[in-house]
DNA sequence: CTGTTAGCGCATTCAC
DNA sequence: GTGAATGCGCTAACAG
């Protein structure tokens, strides 16, 4: 087989063979001086670093990979990059596996289910483990994945697959009590994906709480979840008569508070409006009361929990709950008086 | 040497011996029906395929890439994910490498040049192919890598490398047009990133345009741009006197329109601000009169630039330019009176 | 401490 | 059309 284009820039690269005849000794001890110099005398190490780095050789990965099985990378798929909930757990996810000396992959499966599997294909092959966030793959194929490699879940509950949970049903329920106390009776939830895990958990909590609070509750979607959706609920959300409402992202209620703005409803004076996520900061206008959902801990987390799976650590039934709560800001205010009496 | 992690899970991964084995063929024989098919009787690639698809054979890149020196993986640096001018670029990039079955690295070097060489380093021998954005490496650490790999720059301008700009001149130009025509005749430039292209490039536009006009400008920085940053701007800026500025970035331009609120000072009737990158969006209150940077194609553009140069194309001299204009909203209007006079 | 030997899984010359 | 042999660059036993 003949030399490919490898190197065709400055010519072929050095490999372990030049340098270990430049320098006298065996493949393997220049292999050692690399990946065990303690096995080695420091004056051998020495010299045969001095010599690798005059010719300038460099360990070549992937045929290490090749020999070892271990290729030092880890694969992350997100369900969409641009969504501004994924850069800050993206970055923290980075640097941890940084730290641990990885490469990460990043796939962005756009949503959909078909171009994630095919993101995941690959990636298994050259990756030591992977972490899905928001997967919409169906829980057959990633249990077949889960099967071949470490594999991390964030914001899917899948028993027995290692899962980290952003828990924002506590946070849902203070943001449920905080209306309540501002006296509000008829509040929307606008929903996201029906196949989104998030999206079930922060239903589910405010039917429950506002349940228990006998606050009535209705849905308004808001699909795919965007400030786009976001401003096109406003006008059925007022037109239902409800006084407040708490969107399942940030971005659709940065969209409702446009929306709002549009059909000149004052927030938070005739109107509130609670997020979810916190990944706007106060940037809005008028700035989110939201859910602070710590997406950036979630990254953290789950390259943690991937490390010690990949380092043959207790892989059994893993499920980390993030925890959440509610960040009063000044979108959410007093109940209007009732619109019908004045 | 003894089989080590690499499939600790679900058995040993089948190689292609096995496949062989089953098929009663040759190892070359699977070899070609993965990458030959025509070579093959059809007959052949059929059973071996059947025989494959049982096993569960699936192809080691690993293996296949030390073999051919081709792994199929590109790496994509950027300056700072949680920046909403990369995620758009990101995500583009990530569908031009998708379509032509690339893998993609994605580094994060949060400004930092030490960072972004170790990452670097990490990335060089497994990729056949980088693309640098917004890079803060000094020149000659680029060249070096530039000559051992195909590489691609966003937003660097170093001559004989491959790079592709976008060019906001013609938009900020456009920009101070638009403020001429509105009155403003003493304005503020909100600097980013001494070390950054673009700010240099807009700074640059800026000053040129305005003496043109015969506009007065001052420049009060943001560093690092930010939100935060931006909103601390706002004090000098309106103690300066100036009636419109034109920040950095959008993000600048948001935190900038936040401090002139907390300020009192009304957008746009008594003040205007213009961002940069158009990223935001509507969703800025008052909706911000940017220039749009185009920054999803700078994605597309520079993997399409480096997948011509890694298949041997021109690798000459391409410094690819992407125009820019300007999209006026509702953060610009007419010069206020004078406040002196009033 | 260091050299020798034997693969990792695959793609590719050559023969046939 | 297909098989046998060889090597990509490196690491890991096994000796000494």
């Amino acid at each position: 087989m003949k030399r490919d284009g490898r190197e065709q820039r400055s010519g072929i690269a050095p490999t372990i063979s030049q340098v270990a005849k430049v320098s006298g000794v065996s493949r393997a001890t220049v292999s050692r001086a690399f990946t065990r110099p303690g096995m080695l005398s420091e004056e051998t190490v020495r010299r045969v670093k001095a010599v690798a780095d005059k010719l300038g050789y460099v360990p070549n990965q992937v045929a290490r990979a090749l020999s070892t099985g271990r290729h030092g990378n880890v694969a992350l798929i997100v369900s969409d990059v641009a969504n501004p909930f994924f850069p800050p757990m993206i970055r923290a996810a980075q640097l941890h596996a940084d730290k641990a000396g990885l490469c990460v992959f990043l796939g962005n499966s756009d949503e959909d289910p078909a171009r994630e599997e095919l993101l995941l294909g690959r990636f298994i092959g050259q990756v030591e483990g992977l972490v899905l966030a928001s997967s919409r793959l169906d829980e057959a194929q990633i249990r077949i994945y889960a099967a071949r490699r470490p594999l991390v879940l964030i914001n899917r509950d899948i028993e027995g697959i290692t899962r980290v949970l952003i828990d924002t049903a506590p946070g849902v329920e203070a943001a449920i009590a905080h209306l309540a106390e501002l006296g509000h009776r008829h509040i929307a939830y606008v929903s996201g994906p029906t196949t989104s895990w998030s999206n079930q958990q922060r239903r589910n909590a405010v039917r429950k709480e506002a349940a228990k609070r006998g606050l009535k509750v209705i849905a308004i979607p808001a699909r795919p979840p965007s400030y786009g959706t976001g401003r096109l609920a406003a006008a059925p959300i007022v037109a239902s008569g409800v006084t407040a409402a708490i969107a399942f992202d940030d971005l659709v209620a940065q969209g409702l508070l446009a929306g709002l703005a549009a059909l000149d409803v004052d927030v938070p004076r005739s109107f509130s409006v609670v997020g979810c996520d916190d990944v706007l900061g106060e940037t809005t206008y008028p700035p989110l009361t939201t859910v602070s959902a710590r997406c950036a801990d979630a990254g953290d987390v789950a390259v943690g929990l991937l490390l010690s799976q990949m380092n043959g650590g207790a892989s059994g039934e893993i499920r980390h709950k993030l925890n959440s709560h509610l960040v009063v800001r000044a979108s959410t205010g007093p109940a209007p008086a009732r619109r019908k009496s004045r």
